[in-house]
DNA sequence: ACGCCTACCTGCTTGC
DNA sequence: TGCAAGCAGGTAGGCG
């Protein structure tokens, strides 16, 4: 399941193989994957531009196409990208296919012929558009209207993203902790292993109001999403469920602290770690370091504690844990 | 306006 | 063995 530091891999991966190079042809066999233009637009403007350079937005491939155009893939969950010599014999997941002229390749490579850039989603997921650049380098989304990633917040690891922005935002959002972290307007990048790994790290619980956290609460989580991600880069991303590297398996899932350790013993209390559903989402967290406050739930944030309380009194949500029903109490409140 | 919920997809796992 | 249901989740779009 790509976020940012397994999309930022696949686009450090991809660059080196790509960039140079020339689209002379695109293939497609299910239509939906060409988000933007139609379909025959889309391939009668890409072709012969040249792929200028490899990069990232959010948790988007951005590619940079001569003649000011640019090239997005949203791999969502299980799209991968492959670049194979022409004619190489694919399955019937690759639904969309690039011709490449190698051309010169950085470091004076020549390849010897022809060759595919493969984008491959065994669940349909994920999508690839084609847009225009302004003057100033804004990507113009649909109809040449508007920022593509207009409704995104700030990348996570950029200095321009500061703990006082961080601040600001967080005080003026309404819904929980987790919640806020996964919406992409918020922050750009994150999902759900590195919503719960840094709300671990900065020992929160998922349901906090995002907007109730003091002022060290909020430099813990500010500190705790970076560096989080920051080592995930490091380390290839996590290699998790369906989805790894193709240039080499991430390795940050043997270093994950909650994600998918349910039982397992907290590597910082050794309790064993939980899990619960929010918004349909597991969500895993120790319920002995991510303390949800008595005010929290009471006060702060009205609306948030109202909701609450409503779906307690249904015995949903936060109720139908998996196994351990005594044990089960993501509210954290439970003494040890 | 904002937050919450569902649909979109398919392969794998689980249960009968 | 076979089949169906359940599950995984990023995010657009609909709803309240």
């Amino acid at each position: 399941m790509p976020e940012l530091p397994e999309v930022e891999t696949m686009a450090r991966d991809l660059a080196p193989l790509v960039e140079g190079a020339t689209i002379t042809e695109a293939w497609w066999d299910w239509p939906p994957v060409v988000r933007h233009p139609a379909p025959d637009e889309f391939a009668h403007l890409i072709r012969s531009r040249r792929i200028e350079h490899v990069g990232r937005r959010a948790k988007w491939l951005v590619l940079d196409l001569s003649g000011s155009l640019a090239l997005a893939i949203q791999v969502k969950m299980t799209g991968q990208l492959f670049v194979l010599p022409a004619g190489t014999v694919h399955d019937k997941h690759v639904h969309l296919r690039l011709t490449l002229d190698p051309g010169p390749v950085a470091g004076g490579r020549m390849w010897t012929g022809p060759r595919w850039l493969l984008f491959r989603d065994i669940r349909k997921f994920g999508r690839v558009g084609l847009y225009r650049r302004d003057g100033s380098g804004t990507i113009l989304g649909p109809a040449d209207q508007g920022e593509l990633f207009g409704d995104h917040g700030p990348e996570p690891l950029e200095d321009a993203f500061t703990l006082r922005e961080f601040r600001q935002r967080l005080r003026r959002r309404r819904g929980r902790l987790k919640t806020t972290l996964l919406d992409q307007s918020f922050i750009a990048g994150v999902g759900n292993i590195y919503a719960d790994e840094s709300l671990w790290r900065a020992r929160l619980h998922p349901l906090r109001a995002a907007d109730s956290l003091n002022l060290d609460q909020e430099r813990r989580l500010y500190e705790a999403i970076r560096g989080v991600m920051g080592e995930a880069i490091v380390r290839r991303g996590s290699s998790v469920d369906d989805y790894t590297a193709p240039e080499g398996g991430g390795e940050m899932q043997e270093h994950l602290d909650v994600y998918q350790r349910t039982g397992l013993p907290c590597h910082r209390c050794g309790r064993p770690i939980r899990r619960f559903e929010l918004n349909a989402r597991g969500t895993h967290f120790c319920s002995w370091c991510q303390r949800l406050p008595l005010a929290d739930r009471t006060g702060s944030n009205r609306s948030l504690a109202r909701r609450a309380r409503r779906q307690a009194r249904r015995g949903r949500n936060w109720s139908d844990l998996e196994g351990l029903e005594a044990e089960a109490d993501p509210l954290g409140s439970r003494a040890h």
